[in-house]
DNA sequence: CTTAGCACTCAGTGCACGAGAGTGCTAACA
DNA sequence: TGTTAGCACTCTCGTGCACTGAGTGCTAAG
């Protein structure tokens, strides 16, 4: 258990760290955050939160940084940070000037956002296509032997991927079937699709069913979630300025996280709803750990969306929190405009 | 003029340097190039070629480099790269295991190969979409209030965009005007439609003009030409570990590069037919100025396609045309099959 | 024209040294 | 008993210095 002093020095350490990213020694702390005892009091405090875990020395003559149970601690009981004011809020809706129809182009534009005013990295991932229904289906000819095969969800998502038309079908008899498909699978979610459109074609005349079975493997792969397309990256340079990665190394270490998007969007698709944030060696990938994720979860409607800001565990988790909720009341608002 | 004997150890410092990337010394190209001359008589020829301007020294008591001007001269005149042997060509298309139907996705196998093979950064331009011609459009109500507009081309590409249904304008009657677009406009080519599609619009009733020049505007958009998604880039990292991209600003430089596609598919878009090579200095852009682009246009039927080769202007100019070549026989093979 | 020899230059490395920041501990103080 | 002042100690960092080695330019001889 902590004392009230002890915690007003472990915040003040980790405060103090977070804005200048240098340890610091107890006659800082003794000035500034207004504590009205001496350099050696704090000093021997210190040594104590050091004991405990929640300070770390760099080195013996150097002060002292928050560890990981440091700033766990910080978040958990410290944390202050403010409501959105109602001008903020206006200023963030005036810079999301145009209405979005597409979700997607909405959460882009708040990724942006959000990197832009946190001067971290943003990911965000929109909902996945299988919770959808379907909407259409359709085959369009291009020429003798191509087609290309279209499916529009109800949440307005659209796929579609070019194929050679498959033997012995004419396009006659595709444009058919695509009514029939059309009429019998109608709402159907995605995730059902593949097995039902096997279902429905079965019952189809044998004569075409290899041509058929060509056909649905490409619907299931078209339905297949692709991560590249879904994950959105804003402010991969942002991230990148933080002193932690002006070693070269670690800095090709990240670009390589980001240049994997199923690893970023596997991790988003594990948050919880709401706020939620991970600091260091809590994340389950290795690659993270020198990384802190601050992660929001937020459902619009029946789709959900993920946005997480990321930083270096030295990041500003009431700057990132605040930025996030204000960002979600943001789409709450509009949703209900 | 340069002499035979310069010439053979202009190509010895530009081979040496691009291989080790360290100042090539007098002894090191009388000792490894067969050369028969000691190392005093190929000093006397590097303060030669030096005051020709083709090589550098980085300070007194260092060896040469090649400037800009050495491996201009170097791509011109010296360079011999070996004609792609069906081996290889054979190796090439087992890695390009399965057919692709869609141009985008064989770009894509073709710069992750390419970045593979070289170790350099590889971008990629596909056709642009003014050039094909309408297929079909198409919208499809999502709910009361939205739709999707879905635009095909004969070259396969698909657009779409989500957006409101205009006041006053039914889904019957959009149903309609579809079908009378299609009637007249399928065939134009995609640069005519926007002003095509006006025309036909105003021949429609006056009444419901608002509502239809504000579906024009959707389709316009769909049509403007969108070089993030049309632009292709892989193996950042490649590049990253060069060592003259040690340097964390150098690097931070590069990256931005990376983020902003417009700029390189502007590049890309103003090379020539075959196979050029552009050296530092001569871009056009500044940001280009640390590298070198090898940049390979070919056509596919009437459509194009670009792909370049960035590395630092000591990068493998052989391998990069040799590479390059190679691909662009694979497409042609490809096609023909 | 070519080569051997030599003095010279300069980046890089290792080392010593002092300054500065910060600590831990002890002893005195309230 | 908690707080504070004082002081010796530790460790990083920057600087100056000497030394090394790679490479050059120049000169004179072959």
């Amino acid at each position: 258990m902590l004392t009230e002093r002890q915690r007003a020095i472990l915040q003040a350490v980790v405060e103090n760290y977070i804005r200048y990213a240098e340890p610091v020694g107890s006659r800082t702390i003794a000035k500034t955050s207004g504590m009205n005892y001496s350099a050696a009091t704090i000093r021997n405090e210190m040594a104590d939160l050091e004991e405990m875990g929640y300070l770390e020395q760099p080195h013996t003559s150097a002060g002292r940084i928050p560890s990981e149970k440091g700033y766990r601690y910080y978040v958990d009981h410290l944390l202050t940070f403010e409501e959105t004011t109602d001008q903020f809020l206006e200023n963030l809706r005036s810079r999301f000037h145009r209405r979005f129809v597409e979700l997607d182009d909405a959460l882009r534009h708040a990724a942006a956002l959000l990197s832009d005013l946190s001067h971290y990295t943003v990911v965000a991932l929109g909902p996945e296509i299988v919770q959808a229904r379907l909407r259409k289906l359709d085959f369009i000819s291009l020429d003798e032997d191509r087609v290309v095969a279209i499916l529009v969800t109800d949440s307005g998502r659209v796929e579609h991927r070019t194929l050679n038309l498959p033997e012995g079908l004419t396009y006659e008899s595709l444009r058919e079937l695509t009514e029939r498909l059309n009429r019998k699978l109608s709402g159907t979610t995605i995730a059902a699709l593949g097995q039902a459109i096997y279902q429905e074609l079965a019952r189809v005349m044998e004569e075409h069913r290899q041509a058929y079975v060509e056909l649905t493997h490409f619907v299931q792969e078209m339905v297949a979630p692709k991560t590249e397309e879904n994950l959105i990256i804003d402010g991969k340079l942002q991230i990148l300025s933080q002193p932690e990665f002006r070693d070269v190394e670690k800095m090709r270490a990240l670009l390589h996280l980001f240049e994997e998007p199923e690893l970023l969007s596997h991790v988003l698709r594990q948050a919880e709803r709401g706020i939620t944030v991970k600091i260091g060696a809590e994340h389950e990938l290795p690659e993270l750990t020198p990384l802190s994720l601050v992660t929001g979860q937020y459902d619009l409607g029946q789709e959900q969306m993920t946005i997480a800001i990321i930083g270096p565990t030295r990041m500003d988790y009431a700057r990132a929190i605040g930025l996030l909720h204000a960002v979600f009341v943001l789409f709450k608002s509009l949703k209900e405009t």
